[in-house]
RNA sequence: GCGCCCGUAGCUCAGCUGGAUAGAGCGUUUGGCUACGAACCAAAAGGUCGGGGGUUCGAAUCCCUCCGGGCGUACCA
């Protein structure tokens, strides 16, 4: 990377100067002290470091310092320059070309870091009970944990993407209890839900079970009673239809799990009474009221919490601090959740059990995401969890899959998500990810009309190709550094820009923060736009035109690689 | 009350472990297609970084406090 490199000189020069006396009272440096950053002003250069952290040390002023530590770099390819106490680097035309040239050498795999240390990733996201369609916020979770899915594997994580279906408790049997209502209502039975605000919470009285209720009934042509079935039955049947919907529009939307978990089945094969007991065993069980308590405060909890209710069943968490060990036991390395921030009180209680059994909680890593906002007529509508359903298929329908999932992953997870329908629906051009999008396709014109003949308008005669097919494949395949030289002063932005991809993947995978990748495609696709106003690519001068064609090749293998390969977004050859 | 998140241009948001004149997109205004896609580009206007203290040579960034907004604070899941 271009700023490790420029790190690198300016470091063992600091080492040089300290060496021959030249920085004061400063004796020894220690890497990592200095950092690069890009200057505000570009004219100052392209990367620059700060060294006024010295002066503490080196009881000298920062622009003195900064002289000494250029008077003792050797680079003559690149050029050095100080204000006041900041040293600016512009980049020489061979770490430049040789850029370009290491993304024809690695194509789709440029910015995949090398010889970093990676981890075998248990990714978990969405999560969510089988009682109904996806909503929009779901679709928050579902668009960034793939893109985070899809980073981690291409910096080399190894990663298990899980689904835990909360299949297990009370609201399946409202779940069960509702499709019975619109059974009913489907035979004609005078029968509805409940008016009461409070009762009505016993039920779904969502739309979305009229089908279920009717697919029911053709499959069971002998019911003639909504009493006749069991409720088991109904829950069973009510649960398979939900999970089989929620299953296809994950397909459709570009999320691909690996394992959906059910919470059942963690019940069934016993392993959440075996936790309850190696809880008891550990001595951090106590009884109060009838019910069994677990000592999480001993861990950083704010208070302690029911693990065995006095009925004797088991409270959610203690089926989710089953599923979690039983994920550690699995062997992963690392544990990343995705949970909104409505589930935030869970962290502490889940890692509290975590270290209770003797596991290491720091495995655990919750991104708690905050929630989505939808706005309908420049109002916020809240998104309760099952009112005001908008669902994500509808969502989906009205903008994209690849508007979707862009607008979904493009901000802060710390931030709520304002997501603006009626925007989405009418004014689709204002969306960036088409900006971007057209930027790839673009760069695939360019790719084409390069090798095609062109036919004048006027006099009806046909042009030759301004390359040859021939000519285009010798360069993609056979890219040497000095083919893309006559470009540089015009392109040297955009070629700082392709760079970057490299450190962006870093910071992007360690800090799980998706958003990034989104900024830097509209960044990246900005810059090729502005060079592709500023300069000609098909020319006359042939040199140049090479030149500039590799270049395009470039910004499109980077553009695909990053939207397709992370984003989930569709790269167009052509609008 | 307590815990977590947020408050930066009219709107939606960036701003990396404190550093050079606080940046983008949308919107507004003004230019740019007889040439590779104008779904684009160039430029302008627009900011007491919620308020107040503190630390520092230096604060949007770190600390304290207040104000405003969201979420949570179940023997629900």
């Amino acid at each position: 990377m271009i700023k490790d490199y420029f790190i690198a000189k300016i470091e063992d020069a600091i080492i040089k100067a300290i060496n021959s006396d030249k920085l004061g009272a400063m004796k020894e440096y220690t890497k990592g002290t200095l950092a690069v950053e890009k200057p505000k002003n570009p004219a100052f250069g392209d990367f620059a470091v700060n060294v006024s952290s010295l002066a503490r040390m080196a009881r000298i002023a920062p622009p003195m310092i900064a002289g000494a530590i250029v008077e003792n770099i050797t680079d003559s390819e690149n050029e050095y320059s100080t204000v006041g106490g900041f040293i600016n680097f512009k980049a020489g035309e061979k770490l430049l070309s040789s850029l370009v040239k290491e993304i024809f050498e690695k194509k789709d795999l440029f910015g995949k870091p090398e010889n970093v240390q990676t981890e075998k990733i248990l990714l978990e996201y969405i999560s969510a009970n089988p009682t109904g369609p996806f909503h929009i916020g779901h679709g928050r979770w579902a668009a960034m944990g793939s893109v985070l899915a899809n980073l981690l594997k291409f910096y080399g994580h190894e990663v298990y993407q899980e689904f835990y279906i909360n299949d297990a408790g009370s609201q399946i049997q409202k779940l069960g209890n509702s499709l019975r209502i619109r059974i009913g209502q489907e035979l004609g039975e005078n029968i509805d839900f409940p008016e009461d605000e409070i009762e009505r919470k016993n039920f779904y009285p969502g739309d979305y079970l009229i089908p279920v209720a009717k697919k029911f009934l053709s499959e069971n042509p002998e019911v003639k009673s909504s009493q006749t079935p069991e409720l088991q039955e109904l829950c069973d049947y009510a649960k398979e239809e939900m999970e089989r919907l929620q299953r296809a529009l994950l397909e459709g939307f570009r999320v691909h799990f690996d394992k959906f978990y059910s919470e059942l089945d963690l019940h069934k094969s016993g392993k959440v009474e075996k936790c309850v007991q190696k809880l008891r065993d550990s001595g951090k069980i106590y009884e109060k009221d009838g019910a069994e308590w677990f000592k999480s405060s001993d861990y950083g909890d704010d208070q302690d919490r029911v693990i065995k209710k006095a009925d004797g069943s088991n409270t959610y968490l203690t089926a989710d601090i089953a599923y979690h060990i039983d994920k550690l036991e699995r062997g992963f390395d690392r544990l990343i959740n995705i949970w909104g921030a409505d589930h935030h009180g869970y962290v502490a209680r889940v890692k509290a059990s975590i270290e209770a059994l003797g596991y290491d909680p720091e495995k655990l890593e919750v991104l708690l995401g905050q929630l989505v906002n939808l706005v309908i007529n420049g109002n916020e509508v809240r998104m309760g969890k099952r009112k005001n359903m908008v669902t994500l298929d509808d969502l989906i329908e009205e903008v994209g899959v690849d508007a979707t999932r862009f607008w979904m992953s493009m901000r802060n997870i710390d931030t709520t998500l304002d997501f603006d329908i009626e925007l989405a629906k009418t004014n689709t051009d204002e969306n960036p990810v088409f900006y971007v999008q057209y930027a790839h396709a673009r760069a695939c014109s360019i790719l084409r009309n390069v090798v095609s003949e062109k036919l004048d308008t006027q006099t009806g005669e046909k042009a030759p190709a301004p390359m040859s097919q021939e000519e285009l494949n010798e360069l993609i395949q056979n890219f040497t550094e000095d083919l893309v030289v006559p470009t540089l002063d015009s392109a040297k932005r955009l070629i700082l820009k392709l760079e970057e991809y490299k450190s962006l993947i870093k910071t992007s995978a360690q800090t799980r923060q998706v958003y990034t990748i989104c900024r830097y495609v509209q960044e990246l696709a900005s810059e090729f736009h502005s060079f592709y106003n500023a300069n000609r690519v098909i020319c006359d001068d042939k040199t140049l035109m090479k030149s500039r064609i590799a270049l395009v090749y470039a910004v499109k293998t980077v553009l695909h690689s990053a939207m397709e390969n992370i984003l989930g977004v569709t790269a167009p050859e052509r609008m």
